[in-house]
DNA sequence: ACAAAAGTGTTCGTCTTACACCCATGC
DNA sequence: GCATGGGTGTAAGACGAACACTTTTGT
């Protein structure tokens, strides 16, 4: 067959939510992904993920996806292959002192809706992509779709949207050559293409939340009804409105009562919920769906 | 970092719909799927994937996506690493003698409910199944989730439903130790996971087609109302209501009237439609649900 | 008393689903 | 005429979005 062989190495984005705010684990002063060497003897590249990470971390790896595969340069000039994943935990203090969880919004301020600051990143964003698209009809039909004004925002269409940055050349890792440009749309940048990879991440996350109950994964056992709404708010990067969104858990019987209450904050004492045990083991079927407010 | 070289690999799920059945490229008889070596020089896997297909066809690939990527124990003891895709095409004749278009439900009979017979697998799985899951709740919430009767049929979870069937052990590859046994589920093997992969497109390509157009890509320039409706059935396997389905697409703006119509068969003649330029540019954002009937 | 957050009821409009029916052609 | 497939109208009902309002705590 010829088959030739060539390096292997997994990429992990790791995500939890802590205090309303997503945070991604990374590395290299944030500016990198943690990865590893694809190793033998494990049942299945995801078992190989789970362990090497939970090795790294001490921390128990809940949920875990596949998100892309793709070759890439190594060092030394051979051909490699990268194969990331997304795994879901609650963020736990990191040993390395190499590592370090980062908001993901960090990365990428224009996704952020739930502020007033992510409408005029997006604003300002807009005004670059216009000169970029000019009078070409397929260019601007792609941009008011992408970032299209206040009504039509999908949140889902993240790795879209840095494509079409991408492609701008409003990516600062677009324009290596470009030494000592200014970047023209504001987030942190990432080696290689680590940011695409987190953007990737962020699109499946966002999608999924819709229909499987994965958020469980990043929410302690108890919580309330505004902590669940809060995750998936920083997570969707939208506002949600308040009494439509517990009507929709409830009525699909995501959760139930622990009988408990929160106390000592402001306001009522809230109701504790669990996610009911048959949502944990049966979680390929249920979904969850956003009421988007305004 | 210790990365060792492995071997790597692409296998391809090349699927086109020929008068309203959904047919898979194969190998070696219809046991296999195309599979070829990784091939160093391109730009990307999905440019490697495409070159070597359009090489091997000699046919276009319109819409290609990947799937998963999986390790396994190569020929010679080694690990290796498969990248499998899923490309759509239509389909034509083959020139290499071992490669054959078959129809997937040969493969997943119980998946096609647009006749009585899949219904009739079903209830035939059902009793297989129940005995498997005795008394045990867990077990029967996901026998009842997956082959629900009837009504909560969701077309989309084909692979859990391969998962379920493979885990109760009615799937023949899946009890290599016990030859000679009666296969317990009526559909043609594969080697390796192959049946597996396959089950993941036909998942994944189920449900793409709510939610984008990628439908144009196995219908010929123009088409009829049926014949665009037929395909979608074909891949869905389901049927679907015809004064709603039309609707449905008229009203997303997917299509425009050719002017032409058909002739020469049975009843009225149908207008011919062609997708929106639109549509074929921009398939990022459109898509289209399914009104199911009954 | 008032602020802050929890929680409930109900209306209005849209989108889905189903049913009923008419139209144009070949045999 | 009648079988076959093409095509339109419309009403019932499910669902989502929005608004108004009550409840329970801390200060």
């Amino acid at each position: 067959m010829g088959n030739e062989p060539i390096q292997a190495e997994l990429i992990a984005v790791l995500v939890a939510v802590t205090d309303g705010a997503p945070r991604v684990l990374t590395i290299e002063n944030g500016s990198a992904l943690p990865s590893g060497p694809l190793e033998t003897g494990h049942r299945s590249l995801q078992a190989g993920l789970r362990a090497w990470v939970e090795r790294q971390t001490h921390h128990p790896l809940g949920y875990v996806e596949q998100l892309y595969t793709f070759a890439d340069q190594q060092r030394g000039g051979g051909r490699g292959i990268s194969v990331s994943y997304l795994g879901l935990t609650r963020e736990a203090p990191v040993l390395d002192p190499d590592a370090a969880w980062r908001g993901w919004y960090e990365y990428f301020p224009w996704e952020d809706h739930r502020h007033p600051e992510g409408q005029r990143h997006v604003a300002a964003i807009v005004r670059h992509l216009a000169a970029w698209a000019g009078p070409v009809p397929a260019r601007q039909a792609r941009l008011t779709a992408l970032f299209g004004a206040g009504e039509g925002w999908n949140e889902e269409l993240v790795l879209q949207r840095y494509e079409l940055l991408w492609e701008a050349k409003l990516i600062p890792e677009a324009r290596r050559a470009r030494q000592g440009a200014p970047a023209p749309v504001p987030g942190l940048e990432m080696t290689h293409d680590h940011r695409r990879i987190l953007a990737t991440a962020i699109a499946r996350l966002r999608a999924k939340i819709k229909y499987r109950p994965v958020m469980f994964e990043l929410l302690p056992r108890d919580f309330t009804m505004l902590e669940l709404q809060q995750t998936m708010e920083a997570l969707a990067g939208q506002s949600l409105h308040k009494p439509n969104f517990r009507r929709l858990i409830t009525q699909q019987d995501l959760v139930e009562e622990t009988g408990r209450t929160t106390s000592g904050l402001a306001g009522r004492p809230a109701k504790l919920f669990r996610f009911r045990p048959a949502v944990l083991e049966e979680r390929r079927i249920a979904g969850s769906k956003l009421p988007l407010v305004r």
